[in-house]
DNA sequence: TCTGGGGTCCTAGGACCC
DNA sequence: TCTGGGGTCCTAGGACCC
């Protein structure tokens, strides 16, 4: 029997939760953010208001634009809260972000659609939200669908109707090629899906590397067989700050680097975590970027080994930020274990951080299957 | 469209080991 | 003797997603 996903994903995630909470926003065009858009609401988006664009361009796309407050805390909230019906429905919820999340229905059969809407109206109900959903055999077409469905809508995707779904589409709609591989497809003169199937595997690695080739291989051909699987751990935890153009005193930066790695191994520590390699990101004036990183003996989540690693960092990368005018700092760890000091002797289950079986201190080269390549 | 903040994964080269 | 082959770890960078 074939499998059945479900992608269950919040509309404008940011912005729905703001118009719930303040019923003066509700039915107007709303964005969440500081001076760049985080999210936009469906009547934002008619104006042609998208997030990632500044505010101030937002607003003369659409004079009447209301620019809610960013309270991170009720969207952590909202998210739960939608996490926890999602669960009523499967035993297996895979969370994707916040506000989305992979659910497997097999044993729905014939009824998925109707637990869909049941689904549906759950959310709405009890979390206020409204929520697309996306029905499949694979998680990419589920992905896909949710997405077609929008906004709040219910698409299923019928295995006989599949072809019919995927191949007219452009490469840019598969989820998990963006600009830059869909540029690479399109230098080879393959536009659609379609295009893409046509080609056997090999000459899909050719163009776009061994992974990348395999995956898009695979949904083109209709193959991912990935299952839905409950939340893995984190792998990194980080935080970053932009500093603003003009030249910035050394003494200023570190304070900033300082303060992050506070944050940053406070975060760790709550959640029992502690990391062994620290990487410091840094942005500069013509945008483009830099990492640089050390891997220290023992894990840690004191801010001061973490710390003393980034003035390291800091001075390794010193003639590039020299050059090139420095304007955004960011420090992550990773390489993230269970704190060994805080572990339960005999605990009802063992800790699920770092699960990833053979992975081993997944240094920086990593395999992982998040979004990979279909497994053979 | 001049560009937020938080993540995940992949690639590639070099070091080192057996 | 025109020069192994596989594996792991570290570092840096790129791509993508929400």
């Amino acid at each position: 029997m074939d499998p059945i996903v479900m992608h269950a994903d919040v509309d404008a995630f940011y912005a729905s939760v703001a118009q719930r909470d303040d019923p003066a926003l509700r039915r107007r065009p709303v964005v969440v953010g500081g001076w760049v858009v985080m999210a936009a609401s469906y009547e934002a988006r008619a104006f042609g208001v998208r997030s990632g664009m500044p505010t101030a361009q937002a607003r003369r796309l659409c004079p009447e634009l209301v620019v809610a407050q960013t309270r991170f805390e009720a969207f952590v909230a909202a998210g739960r809260e939608v996490m926890a019906i999602l669960e009523r429905f499967s035993d297996a919820v895979e969370p994707a972000s916040m506000e989305e999340a992979f659910l497997d229905v097999t044993d729905a059969g014939a009824a998925a659609p109707a637990l869909a809407a049941r689904l549906r109206a759950a959310v709405r109900e009890e979390a206020g939200l409204p929520l697309s959903v996306g029905l499949a055999r694979t998680k990419v077409l589920a992905k896909m669908a949710s997405r077609e469905a929008k906004p709040d809508g219910l698409m299923v995707v019928e295995r006989e109707r599949e072809r019919e779904f995927l191949h007219p589409l452009p490469v840019g709609r598969i989820w998990g090629v963006g600009k830059a591989t869909a540029a690479k497809l399109e230098a080879h003169g393959l536009r659609t899906v379609g295009e893409v199937a046509e080609l056997d595997e090999a000459a899909l690695i050719a163009i776009l590397g061994r992974a990348g080739g395999r995956y898009v291989h695979g949904i083109a051909t209709l193959r991912d067989p990935r299952p839905v699987r409950r939340r893995r751990g984190r792998r990194s935890v980080g935080a970053q700050r932009a500093l603003g153009r003009g030249p910035r005193p050394r003494a200023e930066v570190e304070a900033a680097l300082a303060a992050l790695a506070e944050r940053v191994t406070t975060r760790m520590r709550r959640k029992g975590h502690v990391g062994r390699t620290v990487v410091l990101r840094l942005r500069f004036g013509d945008y483009t970027r830099a990492t640089r990183s050390q891997t220290l003996a023992l894990p840690t989540a004191e801010a001061q080994r973490v710390t003393a690693a980034l003035r390291e960092l800091l001075d390794a990368a010193a003639p590039l930020i020299a050059r090139r005018g420095l304007t955004l700092v960011g420090v992550t760890v990773t390489n993230l274990s269970p704190d060994a000091g805080q572990l339960p002797l005999f605990g009802p289950e063992p800790p699920a951080a770092v699960a990833s079986g053979g992975e081993g201190a997944s240094g920086g080269g990593g395999g992982g299957a998040g979004r990979g390549p279909p497994e053979p």
